[in-house]
DNA sequence: GCGTACGAACACTAAAAATGTTCGAATCGA
DNA sequence: TCGATTCGAACATTTTTAGTGTTCGTACGC
């Protein structure tokens, strides 16, 4: 009598949003109404602990992350992979057969990786994850930035990085950001991303920004750029309407997927 | 009545020792050689082809490597793999706890990797490979060096990788090389993996040369450095042990894995 | 044109990952 | 200290996945 439980990474999901919400979870509540063993819940608490996510108590776990802090890279890599993946593709059709292209950290570009593997271009990646999806491809010429990794998202960061971005030109620079601020400003998690995403658009004929509507109007620390300065942006029908409009007035020309 | 068919990666290895020495496999021979379906060897030459070691032809396949030709990386990365895990071992050791490592690209080198994951070290590897198996260590400070990523190895060369290596300096350089040539030299496939090695002997405060004893007079094109100029050398005990004995009356600190 | 090789599609097996269960030890609160 | 509860190791079960084998219609080379 093994119930047709939903899958793991959704039910990991649900504790996620439950912790955000609530602050905590109870292992006994949780088995009961995600229908898993109690056994099963502990194991995914483990996951979330190991990410850094949530703090375990007697009975259950309490939430880590503060008010509006972005989840860990491999949570968000779970999230709205479909949307993504639309994003991904239309991204990819604007990229041309041999083109040279960097390829910024974060969810939505790996998309666009797994998208590009097939094609016949030279890639430069700001990620590890990007690179490792990249690296297959028989038709990517593989460039990487120097730098330091940082956990979780593999992204790479620092001197070394802005001094490898300094020393190309790129066709097109594909973007992703952690939010746009109200008064339509693209922001990125710190100064060190904002500094790499500064340093790829200095660097790119092209700039293209990919990113799902959930992002319009979520703050973050630091500002990359003006928003109506991107060539060409990304996102999906959950984007506010009005934006994009202004977007357009602006001459951007602004795709959903 | 399925056979207990051996491991596929011998199988394969089968079927490239018959390509080298025949310079062509047929299908059906090596199936029933091999005791395997037909469907199995095609698959297994199709992974062949893939990897630019034959190419099909109707029947079988024919060999592509030239003569002497070092084998792609997927497939030396399955020979030898338990004496090159007993040389990375003592690599390993060689490390102190928060040392700064840069890991020269190959196979002894990943296996280092695999080590050194568990550990809390500044690594800087000189293969993708290795990067993301670092990736993963949670007390692993990783840095990546810019420059061009080659197909197969994942390697990065080029100026950039060198530039990198230049802005840091380490306290271990840990290389591995594709041969010994007679007159003592350690030797690298080609001159922008040699520039690199160079660069990181220059960087480092040590250095440390890891390869199994089939290396010792095995020829290549480029001259990295004379073999008595390392600090320390990890080998099998199936190197040549008179080459061992001269090393040491040099003052090399050699080790027997 | 004939026989052979090919490869897609499906069946089967084995290995691995995920989940559930049991039970003794550890922890908390009274 | 005692009782109740939670925990997690060890094992059982299930599901998933990767690998292999089989069949059969198609295409290819001689």
């Amino acid at each position: 009598m093994y119930a047709l439980g939903m899958e793991a990474s959704e039910r990991v999901g649900q504790l996620v949003e439950a912790l955000r919400r609530d602050g905590r979870v109870e292992v006994a509540r949780a088995a009961v109404e995600l229908g898993a063993a109690e056994m099963t819940i502990r194991r995914d608490l483990d996951q979330l602990v190991e990410r850094g996510v949530a703090r375990r108590v007697r009975g259950g776990a309490v939430n880590l992350l503060m008010r509006g802090e972005e989840l860990p890279f491999a949570m968000r890599e779970v999230e709205a992979v479909e949307a993504k993946r639309r994003i991904a593709q239309v991204v990819a059709e604007l990229i041309g057969d041999g083109e040279a292209v960097a390829l910024d950290s974060g969810t939505t570009t790996l998309e666009t990786a797994r998208t590009l593997v097939t094609r016949r271009v030279t890639a430069m990646p700001l990620s590890l994850h990007a690179a490792t999806v990249l690296s297959a491809g028989a038709g990517v010429r593989l460039m990487m930035p120097g730098g330091e990794c940082r956990p979780g998202e593999l992204a790479m960061v620092g001197p070394l990085t802005l001094a490898s971005i300094a020393a190309l030109r790129f066709d097109t620079a594909v973007l992703g950001c952690c939010g746009v601020s109200p008064e339509g400003h693209v922001m990125a998690h710190d100064l060190g991303d904002a500094a790499v995403k500064q340093a790829l658009l200095t660097s790119a004929r092209r700039s293209v920004l990919a990113l799902d509507g959930a992002k319009f109007g979520r703050g973050a620390l630091a500002v990359v750029r003006e928003l109506s300065t991107f060539d060409v942006i990304v996102t999906d029908a959950s984007a506010p309407a009005s934006v994009l409009a202004g977007l357009r007035a602006d001459g951007v020309d602004v795709r959903v997927a």
